[in-house]
Order: C-alpha cells, then structure tokens, then sequence
DNA sequence: AATGTGTTCTGAACCGTTACGGTCACTTCA
DNA sequence: TGAAGTGACCGTAACGGTTCAGAACACATT
C-alpha cells in the first residue's frame, strides 16, 4: 500500500496499478499525513512562536521581514512553517505541547515566558532569536547594545545631553508609563533591556545623568502608543532635544505627535528609532538598520541545518547606523547647557 | 498514564504525583503531539495553500492583511495556521500531502494549480478564497467584477476612453507582454479574469472597442513589474488618458514610470489600482478597497465553524470605491476624441 | 455474609503508516 | 537437474497516544 504511493520502485507497475485502483473504488484518500509522520518521526514542519496575538506578527513590518526570512529557509528545505497560537495574555501553554513539529523557532518572547519555557522542554532543537544566550540552545540576533551605544553616541556628537526615551514593553505586565531604573534592569525583553542598556552607557560616559533621563514604556506596540509615549516624555521635560525611540514604529508615532505640537524635527526636535523599516526610511528617520529578513532566515537555517557543527551555535548579525535627518539640538537649548537655564 | 497529565480527575492526586514524578525521573517529555493527533483525528491546526513562494505572501500587503485575518481567526479559536510550502514552480504536490491538518485555506491560485487538486483531494473541509465557486466547497471572495466595473464607470464618466491595462499574471506560465483577448478570456487567475472582464463590459457598454485597449501582463507581481508595464503600455499608444492596473502594486509602479517621464498624474495621466493597500491611498491614488483583513477572518471562520449550516457556503464581501487623484482627461485628449486626431 | 454501589486503576484495542524480514516464484549458471 | 541468486510481494511489528471496558477494591446497605 504504502509502497504504491512512495516506492513506485519496489513493485510492478501492474501491481501498482492494480493497488491504485482499488484504492480509489473504495475511496481511499490517500496515505494519512499524521500517521506518518507518528511512523517516521518527522512532522515535515517547523513551528514559530511569538508571544504576540498571531495577528500582530503581521501588522509590524520588522516581524513581517523576520516571518519572510524564516519563511524562505522552510520553503527551501520544503518544511512547512506552523505558527503556534500563543496568547501573552492567557497562560495556556496547551498549544505548544500539541504543535507536531519537528523543531521550534522563538522570536523575541521575555525571558519569563511559560511558553518558552514549554518549547524547551520539548525534545526537538530550537532556536531562540533576540533573546540571550541559554545554555545548549541556538540563538540568532544582533547587537542590540553596541548599535543602540553607536547611535547614542552619535546624538551625543551632535550636542545632545538632554534626551527622552520611549521604549516598548518590558515585562509580561503592561505597565504604560515612567519607567523606575530598576525596571529597566529587569525588563524581561532581552532586546529592549539591551537597547536601554546601551543608551545609559553611552550617556553615562557623556556625563550624562540616566537617572534624570525620562523613560516612557508602552504595552502596545503601535504608532499611536508611540505618539501617546512621546507625548508624556515632552510634558515630563518639554526642554528635551532628542526623543529616542527603541523601535520604528513607535518613532513614527513620535513623530507624528511633534508634528501634532508644531515641532519641527529635526531643528526643534531629533527623533531616533530602531530597526529600520522601510517606512522609517522614508521619513527620514535616523535608526538603527538591522537585517530582519537575514534573521529570519539564518533562524531558520540554523534549525533546518541541526546536524551541523557543534551546538550550541550563535549568530549575531551586522546592523547598520542610518543618519537620518538628525541635527544639532537648538540654539536655545546648547545655550541653556552652555550658561544655565 | 495520558489521564495523569490530561484528565486530573480521574485518578486519585497520590497516583497522579507517583505517575508525573516517575515520568520525569525517566526523562519523559510528556505527550507526543502527533500520536495523539492521530488517535483523536484532529492536528489542531488549518493549513493555508498560497501558490507563490512563501516568502512573497509576506510582501504584499493584501497577502499579509489577509493573512492577519486568518491568524486571528486561527488565534480565537486556539488552531495553530500552518504555511504549506508549495513552489509555483515545481509541481511538487508532496507538501500538500504531508501536511498534518484539520482543514485548508487556499487562497487564490489559478484554477488548473494541481496544488489546488491536491487539496481538493484530501479528506477534510477546505475554504477556497478569491476562486470561482466549485461544486461542494466553502467559498469567500468579493465581486471582482462588479467592483471592476464600478471604477470603469467612475473613469468613463470623467470622459475617458482611450485607456490601457496593466494586469498580474494570468496564467501558470510566464508572458510578459501584451495579452490577446483569448487569454484574457481564458484566464486562470479568477481573480484577474473578472476584473478584466468587468472592465470589457464597462467600456464595451460605454462604445470602446475592447479589442482595441492594450493590456500588458506581468508575472511577478512587484512595483517594478508595474513600472515596467506601464512603460510598455505607454509606448504602444502614448496617447491613452487612463492607466488601470489590477493592483495596487503594480499602480504603484506605474506612478513611478509616470513620475519618471515626466507625466503629471492625474492632469496628464490617471492612474489607478485595486485592492486599497495603505500605501495605495497614500499615494491617492483611485482605487477599490476591500476588506483583506476580513477576507481572512471569515475564510477561517468559514473553516473552523465547518458543522454549521448547509454546506457548501458562499460569502461576498462588500468593496468600496476609492476616489483619488483622478481626473478628467486633458483637454488634447479630450479634443482629440471630439474632433479626431 | 451477600449484594449493591461507586471509585480507582489496569490492560488491551485501535488510530494509519512505514520498516523490516521472510516467502515464494523465477532466472541463471554450473 | 539442482543450487544459488534475484526480485516481487506480503505480513507483521512498532510508532505513542487515547479510550473504554472491566477488574479490583472500598464501603454502605439489606
């Protein structure tokens, strides 16, 4: 029977006729997918999970670049992708355990994650991206501090001492407002903990105080949640020169509210985001270019490939400083640093 | 031993403790998820069939709001989408029959896709979108036609008529070019195939010899394919006063070629598109608009709700006419027309 | 003590496939 | 003619769960 379908080789033509034949008088639909894959111990797809509703995965241009990449690794090696239904609100830890995979790539969860936590108890390799380290498991990603110290700096270059951040979420509960230092240091996104991380560097060895800089977290990741956060860090400090944002999108909706407050940007008002999506680009923005698409396919790569090497492997891609329309802050504000308000 | 991670209630805590604490002291991963998909008959998840590479699904905008409808859709009811890998290229049904799941979506491939037939084949519930209706099969779609048309009448009534067509691929093989009217009849693309029908009509009822409009074809699907279009339409009648494309993305392109010769649009020319992507509306271009998102979400509810009603079902969205920057025809043009070349 | 009732636990059948080894017929060559 | 070799075909045992019938046991009732 089996043979009929997949072994043409192992029997007569008559024979195979003959099977095939029957098989459709009796309505046979043809060999079970699932009962194959339980025999040769290989599900032929490759799971993904996003701690995000599904949905938004497809909403940011950054995840939709990742989804591309990883997409094209699959379609090579002719793996299916499966993206694993995880609600970040709900624990339900149910639909990583019934996902038949043949391995997990994760994107950017917390650190705290049960479904992380899930998918690596799972006997099959993984690959984690933008998240740390952990031991004996792959990992993809960037420098999420080296490039956010590179851009800090060159603002820095520029003049800038007094500066706002807002930044995405940084824990699993939704917290949209100031955020105490000692948030910052645990945030559990390894890359927004990173990204914070690199700017107190950079700003600290400027003589910078972080302490007095105004972080402004948002749960959602949006354009408006950008211009809401930007919004409450310019009422914090209305004196501020630059605005940096952790992410693109959320710098679009910065710039959006300067827009709405009759700032000019860059001459009132520099604006920085990360990741550098086209749209981003376009505006002008200064951000940090990383290679989503390369991401996503050395993740997938990296999990097709399992045999390979020795692991645990690591990966860490090359970013890109992007000098958009920064400038100087305004005379008024490097006069204020120069002799006091 | 499946009751003591499944089925609490059934057996007494102590057993159920005994049991979890030897299954851990053996190294027992826990339940396999495809033996249990076998014995229960159920993946818990629904495929999605795109006859494109995979990676170009998340390229498109209206692929990709499509796609977040059907995530959701997935997400509300805890199914798991699984991305089949099927090359356009290579006839190679295996993925189709490899892939472990509960149902198919399959969205708009041509009609001969022997993917398509693959899908048709297996034994489970299947939404096919942007399709003509099939005997016995679940169906969403909009009236391509009937929305063609409308934006046929918009331009006639601007006083167009010396217009040119720029359409995505008609059929599995590639023919950049000009297409005969045969092709376009025998289109299997349905999707195309009713747009340019519902253009014929529109300009056949308004007096203009349908025989007589160019239409250019391309196979990829990209803002340069449309570019490239409409520098071949261009040269083959300068004189037209309309550029109608299938798509927004290749609109997009033609924009561009216009921009790039110098062509103000829409005083010299206009230009328009199909589908309302936001970059489309942007841009202002006319255009129609139609529900992606809730194309993807009805397709999958249409498939996860398989017991309701009689089957097979039928749902036509509602589209909208989108009026950009058209415009009448300039006046040489509009002259011409009156008093001859 | 025998019977009934309810609970906890055990074992076996089944889901549909593939891998493997064995049977059998038939050819080849000494 | 018989032994060895070849190839086609077939039967069976897993794969790892879920489910369900019924065994075993505890306890209450007559």
């Amino acid at each position: 029977m089996s043979n009929a379908y997949n072994r043409p080789d192992q029997l007569s033509p008559e024979l195979r006729r003959r099977v095939l034949e029957t098989a459709r008088r009796l309505g046979y639909p043809g060999p079970d997918p699932v009962a194959r894959s339980l025999r040769t111990r290989k599900a032929g797809a490759v799971g993904l999970l996003l701690t995000e509703n599904l949905s938004y995965a497809f909403r940011d241009p950054a995840a939709v670049g990742f989804l591309e990449g990883l997409a094209l690794a699959c379609e090579d090696a002719g793996q299916g992708l499966l993206l694993v239904p995880a609600n970040p609100e709900r624990e339900d830890v149910a639909a990583v355990h019934r996902a038949g995979v043949d391995g997990f790539v994760v994107y950017s969860v917390p650190d705290d994650d049960p479904h992380l936590a899930a998918v690596l108890e799972r006997p099959v390799p993984t690959v984690l991206c933008d998240q740390p380290d952990l031991e004996d498991v792959d990992r993809v990603g960037i420098d999420d501090r080296a490039a956010m110290t590179e851009l800090a700096r060159h603002l820095i270059e520029l003049g800038h001492r007094r500066v706002g951040v807002v930044c995405m979420r940084l824990a699993r509960d939704r917290n949209d407002g100031y955020v105490s230092h000692e948030r910052q240091q645990s945030a559990r996104f390894h890359v927004q903990r990173s990204r914070l991380a690199g700017l107190a560097q950079a700003f600290t060895e400027a003589g910078v105080d972080w302490q007095d800089v105004p972080v402004v977290e948002r749960f959602d990741h949006t354009i408006a949640s950008g211009a809401s956060a930007a919004a409450q860090v310019l009422e914090r400090d209305p004196r501020i020169t630059a605005l940096i944002c952790t992410s693109d999108i959320l710098a679009l909706g910065a710039l959006a509210e300067a827009d709405r407050r009759g700032l000019r940007v860059p001459q009132d008002l520099t604006v920085t985001g990360f990741d550098g999506i086209r749209e981003a680009e376009q505006s002008g923005l200064t951000t940090v270019r990383q290679p989503v698409l390369e991401k996503g396919r050395a993740a997938g790569k990296l999990l097709l490939d399992s045999a390979e090497r020795t692991r645990p492997r690591s990966v860490t891609l090359a970013t890109e400083l992007i000098r958009g329309t920064t400038a100087a802050p305004p005379r008024s504000a490097a006069d204020e640093r120069w002799f006091g308000p």
